[in-house]
DNA sequence: GAAAATTAAACAATCGATTGCGTTAAATTG
DNA sequence: CAATTTAACGCAATCGATTGTTTAATTTTC
């Protein structure tokens, strides 16, 4: 059955004798109608059930209100909030999100792009997946002066806004806090290094190992394409069949930090004594494992506020393309718990 | 600074000495266009990078291409995987995901509904909220025809399409098992009655007992506004500080399930031989706590899935709106794990 | 070779809201 | 009271793609 075609101002306009013009003005309040008409108009306008149609309007106007969200997969834990964050600031300000998730696959991310370009979205947020190395699919948001606002994994050298946290810091500190307690040897789980993030985090561990006097061990840092558990697993139980197996673990996330534990549980190994585990993100499991996980905190929804507000910020005040990357760096901050807890330290 | 204005198909026209309806038919592959200057207009396209403007289709044909998708909270497992779900089929067939969430706010859902009604999507699939009652913003919908998928929370009588789980026979089996793992007094964590997943599963509960010759006892049976992780302690401690305390609990969420156990752990009392625990939706966390939380499974990418396939169809077969309520039930199935299987059962 | 049929492409209206400019009538001014 | 403002609203073009209807050119048919 066909769609019903809606009503417009053009049929409230026939009703009430008016032109068109005057009911678009009358309904915004424009300072050239009336008061007397106004009142009519949206009287008429509410007992008739009128609702605007945005397409049109966005396509007159040539900008929509509609913000573009990539992601890789909205399904996890960081991402989702960072979604529900990004949701709430545009919402609030009329503004409405359109999502696409890449699935970590490039080929996707690049259709997503596309698409999303082609809706003209006012302006699109992205976190970058793990095949992507090129980032070419995001010119033509520049090109068109649409604000372009990175969030998380970021492009090392894009002229566009970017959100992110301090991950060499935050691996810096949680490294610290294991050598703090006592951990001698402490391993790495790392992540795809194409990717700021892991390269950060993996910075952050080597640099608090050497400033703490400690070698850096290749053998102990492993990386990983995915940070999976089965990753994580696999990972945890060849490190501890070494020779020397190590007495920490800083996991680039909490999935593989959660696997470690339960491998090491598995494998009869106390935590924090034996070995000491610290992840990333603060995912809600990290505090039902047992040992509870340390861990480090990840504001998603204030970071997607943030991104929601940059791309506002631009739309509104009609800024150009930054010329350079305008970075904010949101703080984290380490969330100790038991599984980084030694009872002598 | 202003938007740079895109290469359209009358830029193409001029271009390439063509007429716009040309250039469009072209791009189309148009029967009445040759080959010849399909070909051309292509290759023109492709070197200007040209790309269609959706809205202008979109206004044109009184059809876009997006679903909207209205939710509680996006951050939530069920619900960031139901959207996964239904983004991943959508995608697939060149369909857009408009989001939006309540946070569970009446108000919220409302002006959500709107906000979507107003972008014309091609459809919506809604989860209703805590605090949803009367469910006329939907309404506007389908007296255009638009096709509503109301999806795990769904209104008693509204003539829509409806994806679920059968909630009764899943609590059913889950209160059946823990009578067969010898529970005897059966405690209840029940959600807010006014929504049908929470009341069939209510029903299933009670229909299990009475079905073993259990009487029903109001005082085991807890009703929580929100299910959360608070409201599962408390309600943990009241009974478990009770006369006679219960011997099972079925939870219908896994987050007071899973607080149900640390609160119990915290008691000293264990689990599952003097309590067992089965909870509802098989979140990350119910496998991680310890003992690993028995739960219902709930499919929730294969739900998203089936959402979207039931706006398409209607879509593309430009079917009615069902004059009925059109259900779509999908199967659950009980995951047994050490919260609920004693040693000697 | 003229009429009919087919092919290829142009014309022009349309979708619904917006907005610069023009018009009319009422209000103000000197 | 004529001249000028001001207030209130209408006209018509515009955004970009689509599509029913024509038109023009080419091919086929007898």
């Amino acid at each position: 059955m066909e769609k019903k075609k809606s009503f417009t101002i053009y049929d409230l306009a026939r009703k009430l004798n008016y032109s068109p013009s005057t009911i678009s003005r009358a309904l915004k309040n424009h300072h050239s109608i009336s008061e007397k008409t106004i009142k009519i108009v949206k009287k008429a306008a509410e007992e008739e059930g009128y609702r605007p149609n945005i397409l049109a309007a966005s396509l007159r106007n040539n900008q929509s209100k509609t913000i573009g969200v990539l992601v890789t997969r909205i399904n996890r834990p960081f991402i989702s909030s960072l979604i529900s964050g990004i949701e709430n600031a545009a919402s609030k300000e009329g503004y409405n999100i359109l999502i696409s998730q890449s699935n970590d696959i490039y080929k996707n991310e690049v259709a997503s792009a596309k698409a999303l370009f082609d809706s003209r979205v006012c302006g699109i947020i992205a976190s970058l997946g793990m095949e992507t190395e090129s980032i070419n699919h995001f010119k033509q948001f520049s090109k068109m002066n649409i604000p372009v606002v990175f969030v998380d994994r970021v492009p090392a050298d894009f002229k566009s806004y970017t959100v992110v946290i301090d991950n060499y810091t935050a691996a810096f500190n949680a490294t610290t806090h294991l050598i703090e307690q006592g951990c001698k040897r402490i391993a790495h789980f790392a992540g795809a290094q194409h990717l700021n993030v892991y390269q950060d985090r993996k910075k952050g561990y080597t640099d608090a190992l050497i400033e703490n006097g400690i070698a850096v061990d290749e053998s102990l840092i492993i990386t990983m394409k995915t940070l999976s558990s089965e990753e994580g697993e696999t990972a945890t139980t060849r490190l501890m069949q070494a020779a020397t197996p190590p007495d920490g673990i800083f996991c680039s996330n909490d999935t593989t930090a959660v696997s470690a534990i339960l491998t090491l549980k598995k494998m009869g190994i106390k935590i924090p004594e034996e070995v000491a585990v610290i992840g990333f993100n603060d995912d809600p499991i990290s505090s039902i494992v047992e040992p509870a996980l340390s861990t480090v905190s990840h504001p998603a929804i204030e970071m997607g506020e943030l991104c929601t507000q940059r791309i506002l910020q631009h739309v509104l005040k009609k800024d150009d393309t930054p010329k350079i990357a305008e970075r904010s760096v949101l703080d984290t901050h380490l969330i100790i718990r038991a599984s980084s807890t030694r009872k002598n330290a």
